[in-house]
RNA sequence: GCCCGAUUAGCUCAGUCGGUUAGAGCGGCUGACUGUUAAUCAGUAGGUCCUUGGUUCGAGUCCAAGAUCGGGCGCCA
């Protein structure tokens, strides 16, 4: 007999004939004449009961129906006499794929602490919460290529190995196949890259953004999906050192261009994991923070606020507020004051905008005022920046300038200006992190929660 | 990297002023129960009190160092 996923049951029960399912039990409770298993399979939040007559079953079979074992049943679908459900299974035939010794199994038929499950991380896809999480993972990623490729992108495949550091600040992680403890050496004592792998050092990305404007200046619009990597030594809950970026690269975009997409996008995703999604969010929001689906639903509604960074001082200056760092223009925004702009002045996402120049990237491009930089950052309740991005500077002669202000390798950007020198166009494009996007959709509090597999300072465990 | 806090049973935690045999709930196991909903009821097992050193007649409790975890900040997405 074929399998059904479970979510097939519920979407069109099949009432009154014989189905097959399979998947991990949740809990069992025993009778004496009958016993109650709930098996999920991980298609849907939603759990199937299943009805054993205990005198059908040998003694053997129900003991190893335990938390975590995986089994597949056959049996009659019928609406269920009880409470809680509308569906459940009589079983038939039992089979045990893979018990599990309930002395030792780690994930209880009860509520377990984030901190503990990440202790797991191996076995936590098998809880709700984690079911949930890696469901709307999923939704955000396809929704992410759904929106774009409607609307005309291109998904380019920017490497994940460059030899160039794309803001020309930040740690990178050095890629090598040299012996670490004997590597080759020149003359001056420091160690040759030239006899490693790639003829010269080689790092993991930061950010494919210089690789996708080469293709948005062929293309007109693409987009990158991939992982990235940060060596920054950032112990927070919004950080991670290996995390997936999403970066719309778009030609003839100008910034306000450029934060009209960011808009359209966040809130074309939010609004699809609300009607395609409900079940996850409705779990998250009763566990976890039961203003979740409100601050989702305001975020759909209600337009982003549009604040430029001049007004964005004056408005902290004349706050009332004592702030920890002081407010002063020319000064990057702290956490604490981006939260006030969010929480407090406006009360919904904010995109703060043309930046000083000084604290802000060599790409991004210069404003007439002479002081500022076509540049914006999407501020979410809660997360805080979700995504950075600015209009580019397309002016061979400024974007030149801005390398040898900063103090760049020059000859490590060759192939970027060559992009100015021939047919260069205005053109715009942001980063969104894909967990901060998901931190701020599932209301967990901290990013090591919305990733399988976090990795960070001193932990790269499973 | 900086600043706080925590670490006691499988999990979540309590443990008073330093005192003799370290507790609870949940989970597990055993049994009872005619359809249960994180079932209920009864019983039962389960401890390197993070590690090392120190103070003390005596340390889960006080002190120091370290480890790990958590939160905040910085860097950013």
């Amino acid at each position: 007999m074929k399998r059904s996923k479970i979510k097939s049951l519920y979407a069109a029960p099949p009432v009154g004939q014989s189905v097959n399912v399979m998947g991990w039990l949740k809990t069992r409770r025993g009778g004496k004449k009958f016993s109650f298993a709930e098996v999920n399979d991980g298609s849907t939040i939603k759990n199937l009961q299943i009805v054993l007559d205990n005198s059908r079953f040998d003694e053997e079979t129900l003991k190893q129906l335990t938390t975590g074992a995986c089994v597949s049943i056959t049996g009659n679908l019928v609406e269920s006499v009880g409470q809680g459900q509308p569906i459940e299974l009589h079983a038939e035939t039992v089979t045990i794929f893979g018990p599990s010794d309930p002395e030792t199994y780690p994930l209880q038929k009860k509520a377990h602490s984030l901190e503990f499950m990440r202790e797991i991380a191996h076995l936590r896809p098998r809880s709700t919460t984690f079911g949930c999480i890696l469901r709307l993972r999923h939704a955000m990623a396809y929704g992410i290529h759904r929106f774009f490729h409607e609307k005309g992108f291109f998904y380019v495949h920017t490497p994940i190995i460059t030899a160039s550091d794309c803001e020309g600040a930040g740690e990178m992680f050095t890629v090598t196949t040299l012996d670490l403890a004997a590597p080759p050496k020149n003359k001056d004592g420091q160690v040759d890259f030239s006899a490693d792998f790639f003829g010269r050092p080689a790092h993991l990305t930061v950010s494919g953004q210089l690789n996708a404007e080469l293709a948005a200046l062929a293309l007109s619009d693409v987009y990158t999906f991939g992982p990235t990597f940060r060596a920054e030594n950032s112990n927070t809950t919004r950080h991670l050192a290996e995390f997936w970026m999403i970066e719309p690269e778009m030609a003839f975009y100008d910034l306000h261009d450029n934060m009209a997409l960011a808009e359209e996008m966040l809130r074309f995703l939010i609004r699809l994991a609300l009607e395609e999604h409900y079940d996850d969010l409705d779990f998250l929001c009763a566990t976890y923070d039961e203003e979740l689906i409100p601050r989702l639903k305001s975020v759909v509604e209600s337009p982003f606020e549009r604040c430029d960074y001049t007004r964005a001082v004056e408005i902290l200056l004349h706050s009332g507020q004592s702030f920890e760092f002081s407010v002063e223009w020319g000064a990057d925004l702290q956490s604490e004051h981006e939260r006030y702009l969010v929480e407090k002045h406006f009360q919904k996402p904010v995109i703060v905008y043309n930046y000083p120049k000084d604290i802000k990237a060599f790409y991004m491009r210069q404003n007439d005022d002479g002081k500022t930089v076509a540049a914006m950052d999407v501020l979410f309740p809660k997360v805080g920046e979700i995504i950075g991005g600015s209009q580019r500077e397309e002016r061979y002669d400024k974007l030149l300038e801005r390398i040898r202000q900063m103090g760049l390798p020059e000859e490590n950007y060759w192939w970027y200006l060559d992009t100015r020198r021939f047919g260069s166009a205005p053109h715009s494009g942001f980063g969104l992190g894909f967990e901060r996007l998901l931190t701020f959709l599932t209301g967990m509090g901290n990013i090591r929660d919305v990733i399988p597999f976090p990795r960070t300072p001193g932990n790269a465990e499973f």
